[in-house]
DNA sequence: ACCTGAACACCGTTCAAGT
DNA sequence: ACCTGAACACCGTTCAAGT
């Protein structure tokens, strides 16, 4: 018996959510290059112009999925303490987004945000406005969670799998890169095979910036002060 | 006369450099995904397979782009201000990724770092460290310049051209989003039509990281120190 | 030895013919 | 009215036949 009789069987009715569940898991599982209209009709055993019927085209169906991704992400916790309700959030975020690697790349190759990701940034201002930070304030520190300050922003030097020694002639014509990886070598504090802890950088960076915030909040920041005394 | 027969009376010989560059422009020009190879012979005036005498394939006439993109980035300056000197190279690659939409997202679909991402990398971590940040500080901060902290990082809120009036819907579906474009409305500073001052929110976020690093430095920081007494 | 046309194995999507 | 096979206009790349 083929694999297609086998699921012709117990065939359900196609529908939008079956539809966005089987491309997250077939991206999931073979990456979202191997994503196709096609490929994802077969696994769902129909034809591949059934799919129209439920999205009314590719760009569609990857809108559907940044949202259903975006959907994974906890709500957030409520509490006093402003810092601690969006650190939850964030790292929360950071979590669904390891598991669906193709995922911050789709999203972001939306022209317009999806529902799910408005939602996702409107509670994320709403925990801002609630830890006291002004209207204003709230505006640039979103701003500042989006940006990436490179100009691209791989998460730098994958050293996951270091494989083999180091690249002597890298150390020769990149020599304070190697330096940095030498450090992380050093530092096998948590992570298995030596390379980076990214988590530990992750919540670096997000600390940085939160008590960046805090500090600003407490001042009393409004942005016509700040660009009044703003360096030239 | 055909474009064609024009171009063909004065034809240059291909190399990849000039290879390069017509995709560079074709991408400014016509944006990345109409980019195909196919389309980028038709507009050297070449046969598509001439183009796999200079590139392997499509993946290595993309980090050609990537790497052709990141050279634009000047030089670091020399000084002994060390935040002027990161600040003002930032704000160089900000200004090559403006003119090349496209390219973040090359190079960040990258599987290995090109060899001029490394050197922009390697002299970015000199600058560092020229300005008496550790080497262990130094490896934080770089990962701290490259992460996105949202989970992606699409430049936020693209209400450059906010075409009409605010949609009330949108409004009450997204109350704080709401708010936060009415601050930028109101504070029309810099910017021509309305919506965000993108140069100001990119400095803000820049800024607020370079002062974080610098209290850090003074304070002689040490991730071991940091570590220890890390937010449970 | 070099160059290149045709071909292959894919795409996303339209459309007309079938039920 | 709904469904779907064939077709269209593309891809990136292989390969064998031409010079």
């Amino acid at each position: 018996m083929t694999r297609q009789e086998a699921t012709h069987t117990q065939r359900i009715p196609l529908n939008k959510d079956r539809v966005l569940r089987t491309a997250v898991a077939l991206a999931d599982a073979t990456g979202i290059d191997a994503l196709s209209m096609r490929r994802l009709a077969q696994e769902l055993d129909v034809v591949p112009m059934a799919l129209y019927k439920h999205v009314a085209n590719k760009e569609e169906l990857l809108d559907g999925m940044a949202d259903a991704v975006v959907g994974e992400i906890d709500p957030p916790a409520s509490g006093p303490d402003w810092q601690r309700v969006v650190r939850g959030r964030i790292l929360s975020a950071r979590r669904v987004l390891l598991r669906h690697p193709w995922a911050a790349r789709v999203i972001e190759s939306r022209t317009a945000p999806t529902p799910a990701v408005l939602a996702y940034l409107d509670s994320m201002a709403g925990s801002f406005r609630d830890g006291g930070l002004s209207a204003d304030l709230t505006h640039h520190v979103m701003h500042a969670m989006g940006s990436r300050l490179l100009g691209f922003s791989q998460e730098l030097f994958d050293t996951s799998d270091p494989s083999g020694p180091p690249d002597p002639a890298l150390a020769a014509h990149y020599p304070h890169i190697a330096e940095l990886a030498a450090t992380a070598a050093h530092d096998e504090g948590s992570t298995v095979g030596g390379g980076c802890d990214d988590q530990f950088e992750f919540e670096f960076a997000l600390d940085l910036l939160l008590d960046g915030f805090e500090g600003l909040r407490r001042q009393g920041w409004t942005s016509a002060r700040a660009k009044a005394s703003h360096r030239p």
